[in-house]
DNA sequence: TGACGCTTTATGTCTAGACATTAATCATGG
DNA sequence: CCATGATTAATGTCTAGACATAAAGCGTCA
């Protein structure tokens, strides 16, 4: 099926053969192909729908896997020496909006060199434990992802110019631009911690590939 | 099985019951506890091998959903009007390592302002039909979507500072910050397009939501 | 001790059939 | 002509059972 969406034996908005048809065509079982088309749908080439039948869509807006991996990982995959340093360790009081805040700043290092600086915030009203951390030697992604599964994530990608202070922290001429991956985490609509992953442009860029 | 996951009933690296034991506790058949447990592998939150069973995987890297959306609905759903410029059409000829190509340079515009500069090179040998296209009065991405699905596709997101020409044509300071997406797409191995989109960092950013 | 092959136990995949659900379509009455 | 309800044709989901396949573990023999 795939092979005849690709040749365009199956043209953009035509109506597929229906299941029962399909079942004598490829002579399989109605749940076989039922899990062929459905495989179709997650890779977003056809849309089914009940009594209407399945229809191939238009390509559209292409989803493809990102995924954001450890730093720690990124940088040694590169064959450079990873360092870290805690940078600030505070507790934030409550305010109105929001709880208890830990707020950390981190800076992670390639060869020695600025690679991420890190601002994040962890909810301590949902993550009491993290007080008891000092994240002196590793960085609290490592624990916070061996310590809670996270239900919800939303990650943003943008650039900026680095201001002073952060040009500084990430030993760049000021103004420089940077590329920051934002990434919010929840368990069940409670945050559990904010970050602010700041690099500098020219060392760092995020990929994905899909087929 | 997700909330006891979740809930730590069944902790990281626990080995979770076998198949003939959930079809049990459950009280569903083996097709449909099957079913269950390869949405988890998807979510990426067991590991199954034969023999061995199933386990609860760390919480490794998130993966998420990446949409780039086409550029003229982007700019709608915010309420802007779209508007579309080419600058540049031109046929480059072969040269070592590429075939014969279409430059393509494009402007999108939100009410008016420069919201993304787009820069693209079509592989005639394998679009030969995009040759007789204009591109006058409309970008060459919902061409490229219509006329051919891609099976492989590279997205690489990075930031830069603009030079002088690019800050021109984005009515920008020079050295301004770009976010960039960067994109190219494959049919089978042969290269079909390749394309930057530059965007000035303060008007656009890159959002993912994974549940 | 170690290489090899057999057994066993788990997952991987399929089949055939049943019933549920949704929504397009048609028929009917005001 | 329109609203409303009945029909029906598609997909959605499940069940029970079968066989395939991979790999862990065991036994045997050189």
């Amino acid at each position: 099926m795939l092979r005849r969406i690709n040749a365009g034996e199956w043209p953009v908005g035509a109506d597929i053969p229906n299941e029962v048809e399909l079942v004598a065509e490829f002579s399989a079982a109605r749940g076989t192909i039922q899990r062929a088309l459905s495989s179709l749908v997650e890779q977003g080439l056809i849309e089914r729908r009940k009594r209407a039948g399945s229809r191939v869509v238009p390509p559209r807006a292409h989803a493809s896997k990102l995924s954001i991996p450890l730093i720690r990982e990124e940088i040694e995959t590169r064959g450079f020496g990873y360092g870290y340093k805690l940078l600030e360790r505070r507790v934030l009081p409550a305010s109105k909006g929001t709880g208890k805040r830990l707020r950390l700043v981190c800076l992670h290092l390639a060869d020695g060199r600025p690679f991420q600086l890190e601002r994040r915030d962890i909810n301590l009203a949902a993550l009491p434990q993290a007080e008891r951390e000092s994240f002196q030697s590793a960085g609290p992604n490592e624990w916070l992802v061996r310590e809670v599964p996270a239900t919800r994530i939303v990650t943003r990608i943008s650039a900026e110019a680095a201001d002073a202070a952060t040009a500084r922290l990430l030993d760049l001429p000021e103004a420089s631009p940077l590329l920051i991956v934002a990434r919010e985490t929840f368990k069940a609509d409670a945050p559990l911690t904010e970050v602010r992953m700041l690099h500098p442009a020219d060392s760092y860029e995020v990929t994905t590939v899909s087929f």
